[in-house]
DNA sequence: ATTGACTCTTGACCTAGATCAATAGTCTAG
DNA sequence: CTAGACTATTGATCTAGGTCAAGAGTCAAT
């Protein structure tokens, strides 16, 4: 109803979107935009669908997918009916492997706040517990 | 009492340390390695105590520490009194950077989990929450 | 003495996701 | 019409933490 070719330019498109004209053509490069129509002088020309996706773009990064996991994403989301099932694969995979990260971090926490704790923060290097489980004094076999 | 000065090669520090060559000569360059005694053949001569050290390094690393932070771990382990309160403050800091971090994913993992429940997996890719909150339909001003 | 394994240095290459520089051409407001 | 802003392409650079290759020299066992 509202469908307009306001024929954007690089830079409009950036603006809008709030990227830099480099990560656009980095983008287009990389095959997460489709390549825009060009004007005579070889400007490219967008229109305002570049702005949704783009922000598309943003918002799975932002959940952590990366660019090839979103250039998978993409292909699914135009792929009508059969795209949808992927999709949600693809979600799930996401979310394991979050947690998988989460779970690692956690590890790495309780560890690293027992020695903390442990520590007097003051004294002979010798008895620091942060250092001494670095260090890991090997038993003499 | 038992301190042996062994000569081991870099091939022997790296078999029994568990890593590459080409990352102890990395270590070395980038200053978390001490440079080692040579040989008159100009081969490095290591003795044991390097194994420690690079033990040391990979529980550093372990924890999450990157190669800079442990750089400055290790001077400051030598830093007989003064260094223990500074290693203590790292690690703490190391705390915090780990709980933001975990802080994030627990925030993306909410997001993303709320999407994959709300997802049918079949359908109409239109009606796909993941994909709707990813395309985000801008509201006509 | 030879041979095969080891080591030396320098420098290139890798991933991911951009970012920047150089040089040339284009657009637009006044 | 011109000045200044914008855009084009190609190719280099960056971070982090290594890894690999080439070419030359060395060591140890036979």
């Amino acid at each position: 109803m509202t469908s307009t070719q306001p024929s954007l330019t690089i830079g409009a498109v950036a603006k809008r979107a709030g990227v830099a004209i480099d990560t656009i053509r980095y983008y287009e490069r990389e095959g997460l935009l489709p390549e825009p129509l060009r004007r005579a002088s070889g400007y490219r020309s967008y229109n305002e669908s570049v702005i949704s996706r783009l922000r598309f773009i943003r918002r799975a990064k932002d959940l952590g997918f990366t660019l090839e996991e979103i250039r998978d994403l993409l292909a699914l989301s135009a792929d009508r009916h059969r795209g949808v099932k992927a999709v949600k694969q693809r979600a799930e995979q996401r979310l394991a492997s979050i947690d998988a990260r989460i779970a690692e971090l956690m590890r790495i926490r309780t560890g690293l706040e027992q020695l903390i704790e442990a520590c007097p923060g003051r004294g002979d290097p010798g008895h620091c517990p942060i250092l001494r489980a670095l260090a890991d004094e090997e038993p003499q076999a």
